[in-house]
DNA sequence: TGGATGTTAACTGTCAACACTTGCTGCTGT
DNA sequence: ACAGCAGCAAGTGTTGACAGTTAACATCCA
């Protein structure tokens, strides 16, 4: 019948649910309770969590059972660090590889962000911003830093809608993306990755302004007081 | 009795197996076997394959087993790049927070190397070698970096005793040690960094010189032709 | 002899039941 | 009232058994 084993299924799932927010930061996800609702029995869960553990997506405490992981700011500003050393590295690897096919590519992402921007699409705006640096990603030709990446923007992607108070203005972020893709085209690593690095420091430097207390407002609000617990599905 | 859990005891000892060499790269780790040498049920050993699998310990193949992950050329040069990618990271951002106390550390590991080199104490040596690169990364206060960056050390850090042959001559690695320290000291990250990435960098140019061949001759010498099973402990 | 096919042993995927912790609730005594 | 303790309910940790798949071996036919 299925090809694929209910454990990746139910991973599937629930990754997809975390991702999209059905399961908030703080959910606590019981076992008996997925189990149900998933019909399947206990075994293919504490897999999957583990992998979701491993993924940083959900935190298991040992007997007390796993939650949906939240980012502190300390955590959100850490994370943001280490992306942000992830993709300039990927774009210095880019950029020596870098055919006419790529760098056409980069531009219909930025042509389509200039648009998404124009008509407040806010959603389309911030999947095309994911591409965009994906794209990187994907073309550096690094399937370890591919995974370590994709690791890492998995536990801040979460809250990338949220996030559109650290970015303000889209227009900024916008030409900053295009001054990238001319760094590329012109085939100059060190002022790409430095527009690049550039380009990430800006909700950084947001982020820093922030109080605890505005942060949790903004991006944790599930997490207090009282901690909602997953169902069905 | 026992205040933690199975699966942890048997994570813990299978990690330091791995990483001690004691199952070589393409050892099948197979569920009953290593429940019965480790007296419990196959559940905690699945569990514990499973982290080690995030870990990019071993690699699980659906509805095959697990064997013990061995990098490829290509593989374990990407990983070096990454690397690179995160201890650059973390040389600048420990510069702007350090005191005098790191700062000894650092130059008492140096000397300590020193002294290794000179009685021909090779474990020794790549011991304070990795002592000295974590002291940055604990340094750097960054605890996301320090869990990527232990995930990417691990899957290298077994082949550590085998990469002499990378490192050549010990003393200009030392001498690179000592200018980092003093980068730091003087509190410059971009040349400290600098430093760094050069230091990093030299196994990575040898590495590129080595045939997939030669390479798999000195680093995968057990994953070929006859892949051994885990047995006993 | 060589290749395709049936058979079988070994192993993983999954399940349901049991044991043990943990945190809560309500009692008791002061 | 309130602190402390006992009992209880809920949930995780662990186990052993069963089912399904894989891969190797033996067998059969050209």
């Amino acid at each position: 019948m299925e090809r694929r084993t209910l454990t990746e299924q139910v991973l599937e799932a629930l990754r997809k649910a975390i991702l999209e927010d059905r399961y908030p930061p703080g959910t606590e996800l019981q076992e008996v309770a997925l189990a149900d609702s998933y019909g399947v029995s206990r075994g293919p869960i504490r897999e999957a969590l583990n992998r979701l553990s491993a993924e940083g997506l959900v935190t298991i405490r040992p007997r007390r059972g796993a939650v949906v992981t939240g980012l502190s700011k300390q955590e959100f500003l850490e994370a943001y660090q280490v992306r942000e050393a992830l993709e300039v590295l990927a774009v210095k690897l880019t950029v020596e590889r870098a055919d006419d096919e790529l760098v056409a590519q980069l531009e219909q992402y930025v042509s389509d962000m200039d648009e998404a921007a124009a008509a407040d699409d806010i959603d389309s705006f911030f999947d095309l911003n994911s591409s965009f640096h994906k794209e990187f990603i994907e073309a550096s030709g690094n399937r370890r830093l591919q995974e370590v990446h994709a690791q890492v923007i998995g536990t801040m992607g979460r809250y990338r809608r949220r996030s559109l108070v650290l970015r303000g203005d889209l227009r900024p972020s916008i030409e900053e993306h295009r001054q990238i893709v001319e760094a590329v085209r012109k085939g100059d690593p060190d002022e790409a990755a430095e527009l690049l690095a550039h380009h990430i420091s800006v909700p950084q430097k947001r982020l820093l302004e922030l109080t605890e207390a505005e942060f949790a407002k903004d991006f944790n609000s599930a997490e207090v007081p009282f901690a909602t617990t997953a169902k069905e599905l």
